[in-house]
DNA sequence: CTGTATCCTAGTAGATACTG
DNA sequence: CAGTATCTACTAGGATACAG
């Protein structure tokens, strides 16, 4: 049982790394609307429901930091923006499947366990 | 593919519930360390490092009502208490490898991607 | 349309001391 | 050993107003 193994199994940093970039409120459900093609701030604005403008921009500002979104500014009256997915940024989606598989299977039963625990105070 | 819908094209809240889930600073940190079997309270202070015990606590009483791990009290002097992943957070683990190689084969880029953004400021 | 700037709040987390 | 209790600090995030 208690192995001389003291060491953590996997690859503890990598993880960490890949938490640290899509924590935040916002981040996937902007990467999940840019996903079928390029998409403006305002349209961005609409479907992540309930996102500020202001986190709006923040969120957008670190993807694009990181090398997972691309910004394009046509230089038009009224200014137009759009925002498009990097390879780096759908590959990060595909890798989320496993993720939303488990949520799925799993989501009911955690509730429940929750109900249970919480009247089990 | 994903069709051309303009709408979310997945599961949006599954996404977010599962984030909801593992969010928060020290709870992939505990599962690692959980992985290989059984463990005690000052074991997990020792290998997720840098965690207080304010925070151990929280986080696996959040571990605990979600039903990812079971925690075990053997009524002795001193007392002991085990801490055990449920096959739900075993399940977890393993849909992380995608991200895990994400990280891996992406994070020289996103740290250059950093460096490039931060220079052109 | 696409943002910035400012102010403010609430939740997350650290440090430390104490206890069954 | 395995926690709890306090107290404090930091930051993510919301609301709102303004600007190129």
């Amino acid at each position: 049982m208690s192995q001389s193994h003291t060491d953590v199994p996997d690859e503890p940093c990598s993880l960490g790394e890949v938490l640290e970039q899509v924590s935040g409120k916002w981040t996937i459900g902007i990467i999940m609307a840019a996903i079928p093609g390029p998409i403006r701030f305002t349209e961005l604005e609409r479907e992540v429901e309930g996102i500020s403008r202001r986190m709006l921009t923040l969120t957008l500002r670190k993807l694009e930091r990181d090398g997972l979104l691309v910004r394009t500014v046509y230089p038009t009256v009224p200014p137009k923006v759009e925002y498009t997915l990097t390879d780096i940024a759908k590959e990060l989606h595909d890798s989320f499947q496993g993720l939303i598989t488990w949520a799925d299977r799993h989501k009911g039963t955690i509730q429940a366990n929750r109900t249970a625990y919480d009247r089990a105070e």
